[in-house]
DNA sequence: ATGGCGAGAGGATCTCGA
């Protein structure tokens, strides 16, 4: 089973490049972030001509996950509420960041942490509050699945090896000490970077800056994630980060990621 | 320390991303 998070930066204006490359890479499941559209106006058609089955939680503008199968999902939910009473989910949900769904017994869930803004802003606060909630999110689906695959983009470079430059990088955010805490926390769970298990070299990016030439100079971080519950984490194979889509003209500022598991 | 770039909404120039 193959499995692809990627945050392209608005689906309707990236439509071509995702198509493209699921035509290419006709994986199992593609873990879309920041769509960016409602669901209504979600391109459905786009997918389903190549047989792929949508799962949309979108919004106005901003935030929206999807989940692209080419088998039918079970059990899909979205957002906090569908696990967590409304007394701990407040109004997180009204950003549209959580879509999960299960495949061949395993439970997919795909994430857009919030970026947090600068070092102390609100937004940021919002982010660490998110990942406390996320964690009592993920506590509640591990009692009713062993097997999870957790993954998106995180908006945390968990070590100063997923960052290219990581000087001055605790006032900076993606990578402060809190964020960090607050992500292992999460990950305390049972739940371990697959990416890891197969490369612990630097260098190895999944999001580059629009700005200042960032992807030339591989000036990137890996924030884009696949998180694997100890059984899923020994049966994969492969994860790779596939940087073709972010050369082409027009990309998104992410690349998709791949996780390759083995469940015969 | 600041801005760089890009998308969406709306119809000029904001907010937001990371």
């Amino acid at each position: 089973m193959k499995i692809a998070t990627w945050n392209v930066n608005s689906v309707r204006t990236r439509l071509e490049q995702v198509v493209g490359w699921l035509q290419d890479n006709p994986i199992d499941v593609l873990c879309l972030q920041e769509t960016k559209v409602v669901d209504e106006s979600f391109p459905r058609s786009a997918f389903t001509d190549l047989n792929y089955q949508v799962y949309a939680f979108g919004q106005k503008s901003y935030n929206g996950v999807a989940l692209i199968s080419r088998s039918p999902l079970s059990d899909v939910n979205v957002g906090f509420g569908a696990v967590l009473p409304e007394s701990v989910v407040g109004d997180l949900d009204e950003q549209k960041r959580v879509i999960t769904g299960v495949l061949d017994g395993v439970r997919v869930v795909n994430l857009y942490v919030p970026n947090g803004s600068s070092v102390g802003s609100d937004k940021y606060l919002y982010k660490l509050h998110w990942l406390k909630v996320l964690r009592e999110y993920l506590e509640v689906l591990l009692q009713q699945s062993q097997n999870l695959l957790v993954c998106g983009d995180f908006n945390v470079a968990l070590e100063d090896l997923d960052i290219h430059d990581p000087k001055g990088r605790e006032k900076q955010v993606m990578a402060t000490d809190a964020e960090r805490a607050a992500l292992r926390h999460v990950l305390d769970l049972g739940l371990s970077d697959v990416f890891r298990k197969f490369n612990q070299e630097g260098g190895q990016f999944s999001w580059w800056d629009y700005r200042t030439g960032a992807f030339r100079r591989n000036a990137g971080w890996r924030i884009d994630h696949h998180y694997a519950t100890p059984d899923l984490y020994e049966r994969s194979i492969a994860c790779t980060i596939d940087t073709a889509p972010r050369k082409l003209t027009q990309p998104s500022d992410h690349t998709p990621v791949i996780v390759e598991l083995s469940l015969s």
